[in-house]
Order: C-alpha cells, then structure tokens, then sequence
DNA sequence: GCCAGGATCGTC
DNA sequence: ACGATCCTGGCA
C-alpha cells in the first residue's frame, strides 16, 4: 500500500488546536507484524494542558502524565472505564502537557472492527499500553500527510464529547471532525 | 491502604 | 438507562 509522507516531529510541534485541525484527513498507520492497519482521520478534540480541567494533564506532573508532559509527536495511551484504551498525540514543547485524541477513523486497510470511538480506534489497529510513549516517527506506529486537502472552512466544531465534571471547560470548542463523514462517532 | 470516579461501549 | 472493570489521584 502506497502511503503519503510520514508527519514530521515539528508537525506536533505547534499549537494544539491548530494540530488537531491539520490531524483531519491524515493517515494513521499501525504495522501490526508487518501487517498495515490504517485509517483516515475524521474526529479528534484537542487537550489544553494543565489550565484545562478535562485533561489529564490538570492534575500536574504525575507518573501518569509523564508521557503527556514529555516531548512532541509521542503516543500517550491510557486505559479509561478499566476496559478501553485510547490514543493521543502529544502536541507542543515539551512541559506543556498539551495533546490531541483520536476519535475516529475511517477505515482504509486491516482494521479490526469499528473505527467509530477512542476506545474502537484502538481495538481495530490493535494499540494497547505497549505504545505508551511511543515515538510516533517510528516505523510500526505513525501519522502521514493527508490522501487529498482537507477545507479548513468546512471543518465541524462542537465541544469534548464525556467531559460534563470539566466546568467551563466541557462547554469550550475543542472537538472537531470532518463534515458528512459516516465514521465520526457522534453528530 | 482505601475509595470515588473516569477523554467508553454494548446491551437492555 | 446501566453495568463492566481497573487504574489513578487524593486523603488517611
């Protein structure tokens, strides 16, 4: 299967709500045993650091944040409800505790199952805590360019879907997916 | 050490 | 609308 261009680590570099606008229509690729299982892109929410009181990250520097706290274009994988794992990217310099979660894809090759949700994303590439930390310009697990542009203009903005405890913060525009897409998890 | 609660999903 | 299932952070 012929891929575009590996995301470079500057890619994740960058503000995270302008990350998690570009992730939309990129690829994410998991060789599984030599095995490509990839999926476009279509619903991510962008998580803002330690001020944000939805993300892990509001709870500071911890030994389960410290992925999250670390450096640029790594995988943070955690298990949520003791039964699901989801991914993030992270995104900025390294202390800002700043990612982006994957909410959908739709399937292009080797999924296992549906691709509608954080914890099915994970199921049907079959990414679990092993990828914890993980570099994500590794050759098994990473993200290429776009297939075709995506419109920015016509980009869906609605809040975080599961963030109700979050105050003020449930409310903010930080989920985004792409318009008339059948795998985006919810309208 | 103990306990409440969670960035979900499938079923009822 | 609800149960599954276990890790985490907070507090004692």
């Amino acid at each position: 299967m012929e891929l575009p261009p590996k995301l470079p680590r500057s890619f994740y570099d960058r503000e995270t709500i302008l990350v998690a606008r570009e992730l939309l229509g990129c690829l994410l690729v998991r060789v599984d045993a030599g095995l490509p299982r990839v999926g476009k892109i279509v619903e991510v929410e962008a998580y803002l650091g330690i001020e944000d009181r939805a993300a892990h990250a509001s709870h500071g520097l911890t030994p389960r944040t410290r992925v999250l706290y670390g450096a640029p274009g790594h995988a943070y994988v955690y298990l949520i409800y003791g039964m699901h794992w989801c991914l993030n990217v992270v995104t900025e310099p390294e202390g800002k505790g700043c990612a982006v979660l994957i909410r959908a894809l739709e399937p292009l090759a080797n999924t296992d199952g549906k691709t509608s949700g954080p914890g099915l994303v994970c199921r049907a590439l079959h990414i679990d805590k092993a990828f914890h930390g993980h570099d994500l310009e590794s050759s098994d697990l990473f993200l290429t360019e776009p297939v075709e542009p995506v419109d920015p203009a016509a980009i869906v903005i609605r809040p975080r879907i599961g963030v109700d405890y979050a105050g003020a913060w449930a409310e903010k525009p930080l989920r985004f997916y792409l318009p008339g897409n059948r795998f985006v998890s919810r309208k």
